[in-house]
DNA sequence: TATTTTTGCATCGTGAACGATATAAACATG
DNA sequence: CATGTTTATATCGTTCACGATGCAAAAATA
């Protein structure tokens, strides 16, 4: 089979593909009262661990870069989560803080993890399986985040 | 710790959601050379496995809806890979088939399914634990996507 | 110190994803 | 046959991703 490889069922990418797409989505039942985004969600989880970060800060915790991240982060300020300050030492950076409204989602957020185990739990049977993708996406994203 | 959960570092669907983003920006330096994207690669892989389908089948089988597929088919169909003829038994539907130019692409991407894994391979030292992420993520797809 | 390079952020354009909604054809049911 | 429902596709609006580019501040180098 010339083509073999070309099958979709072969690819490992459009697997990774799928079960992002389908992963993300299943938050929206608990983003969804929020009025976040899941990409939304990623930058308040970076801020509750570490308040009053640079951009680039930001970006590099989510591996993203700053062209998609400013523009979330601007909805972010319209929507009155966080706001972004001049940097004092360094006047080109911008410092993002949590506003109270954002600081005080995460007592609303905290169940979300547990949440999401549970009904993945109950449409899988097992959640074992899914501890065995850690390390190999772990090794996977070290790999392809080098330059 | 009472939000030990929300830590990104805990988070299964933020390595999904990377591991997706590096692994499609991986085909990049492949796809660039054709003109195509990774969404419209994977439309081409099931049309080479099986042409003149239903916009419907099309997205089925990427795990998408219409409302993504349609202004997909519609941008490759501008850029000469396919076409959309109106359905002969069923009007409602819109057939989708390659054009010579679509068809022909098969043959320069034959080798990207073995050059992506090859630079993987160098990145990552083995392909071995990828192969473990296979079932993984075919039992959290199979269980997210059941309605 | 003057000049070059790098860094941090922003803007623009394009192509997805996807919820909501619309429309017509096919199908089912009374 | 008439009417209600489902199906196939399309359109619109919003939010991401991300390449390309611009700009000013900081850092490095001459």
């Amino acid at each position: 089979m010339e083509y073999e490889q070309l099958k979709l069922k072969n690819q490992l990418c459009f697997r990774l593909y799928t079960a992002a797409r389908l992963t993300v989505g299943a938050y929206h039942p608990h983003l969804d009262p929020l009025g976040i985004t899941y990409p939304q969600y990623l930058v308040l989880l970076v801020l509750w661990e570490q308040d009053n970060l640079p951009v680039c800060d930001i970006a590099k915790r989510l591996m993203l870069d700053t062209n998609t991240v400013t523009p979330l982060l601007q909805r972010m300020e319209k929507s009155g989560l966080l706001k972004r300050a001049k940097g004092k030492t360094d006047t080109r950076q911008r410092i993002v803080s949590l506003t109270g409204k954002g600081r005080e989602m995460r007592e609303q957020a905290k169940h979300i993890p547990e949440c999401l185990s549970a009904s993945i739990l109950e449409k899988m049977g097992s959640v074992e399986e899914l501890a065995t993708l850690v390390p190999a996406l772990d090794k996977l994203i070290e790999g392809l985040s080098e330059r």
